[in-house]
DNA sequence: TATTGCTGACTGACGAGTTAGTCAATGGAT
DNA sequence: ATCCATTGACTAACTCGTCAGTCAGCAATA
């Protein structure tokens, strides 16, 4: 089902079109061993095409993170709009993380190539600091706080870092991108244990 | 004070060096742009030499990975030489971790690779997860086990998953990789804070 | 016909792997 | 103790393939 593409139309499309298959190119072979000429064979055209668009290698790399790192804007109004008491918001909050980093492939991948190149690229880390982890940490300890200030959480040392609270989170990101398929994790299973311990802790309850 | 070497005993340290020299190039570089005439000058001598000792650079590569992930069979030992309540043993267990995980840059830098490069050298990950996460993740399901049946711990859906339980020394370790020194972390206020959420949880005790 | 998005053949640089040759340590002979 | 033939760790300059980036020309559109 091939449509016909007026000229105009085709290349108002190029950009993204090279940029979604560079992604795919860099995550798979990394910045250095990605070869420009493949990233414009996913399109069927070559190399001299990707070069009208995007000046060197390197800013077809910066383009690309800047590319997949930019739809996160809704993340802070679908937190806002959560309801219910902030156990339950909280649970929701982290429901939430877990589809935005490890079940979003994109975002999984960005975060490998944000280790794996980082040190080269330094700005993409700082920009993706400032967008999405800051505003995410800051969302976290906003509702723990607000938590501990209806009595409903307890003052302690977990509910000044909010970092602590998503960390499993961030550790399913990584075990799916070591492990890709090989070794498969109950994630529902693993996600409700992630809730129970951030809750209720591990000590048992005086009852 | 350089000490004059003989032959014999040169040679018996050259891989080490070698090693040693590689490691930090590809950390630095990634595999993909690390030079093998870089791994050379690290220590003074020629591309040459370091043919004579590893017949290509993925042998050299692998070489690398399996130099570093060896020191790590004394963990096991150190996990059951730990006394006391349940409870101390977990808060030791965790430390232990993180002085390991987070706190050794070796190993730090070692997950990094893993990530970057895993996807193209399966064996180094297959290789890590059998002779580290398996028996670390062993050891703290056999600990939190043993809590829930002293009646210490509660039993629970945290304490069917041990990866939970440690997300949070994982946590620190992406991200002291990620923001080497730019964005610090009170690192022993974070430690604090996840052994008291992994025993306390965040929901107020009732009295 | 004029325009322009695209091609594909080209270049220059770079890096993995090779190898003939070097020279200093070694150890046996005197 | 001194000499010298042999060894072998190392070098330096090479090949060969690869790949980023260029650009004159082409062919489809308007």
């Amino acid at each position: 089902m091939e449509k016909k593409l007026s000229r105009a139309e085709q290349k108002a499309r190029r950009p993204h079109e090279i940029l979604d298959a560079a992604f795919e190119e860099f995550v798979e072979k990394g910045y250095a061993a990605t070869r420009v000429e493949d990233v414009a064979a996913r399109l069927g055209v070559t190399k001299g095409t990707v070069y009208l668009y995007f000046p060197t290698k390197e800013a077809l790399f910066e383009a690309t993170i800047g590319h997949v790192s930019a739809p996160f804007e809704d993340v802070r109004a679908s937190i806002d709009a959560l309801l219910g008491p902030d156990s339950d918001r909280l649970r929701q909050l982290l429901l939430l993380g877990y589809d935005k980093l490890a079940g979003d492939r994109k975002t999984r991948e960005l975060l490998r190539l944000q280790l794996a190149e980082g040190s080269r690229f330094p700005n993409i880390i700082d920009r993706h600091y400032g967008e999405f982890i800051v505003p995410l940490l800051d969302a976290v300890r906003a509702l723990v706080e607000q938590g501990v200030a209806s009595g409903e959480f307890h003052q302690g040392a977990a509910a000044s870092i909010p970092e602590v609270v998503i960390s499993s989170a961030i550790h399913l990101t990584i075990w799916k991108l070591i492990f890709a398929d090989r070794n498969p994790i109950d994630e529902a299973a693993f996600i409700e244990a992630h809730i129970d311990l951030v809750l209720n802790g591990l000590l048992a309850r005086p009852r």
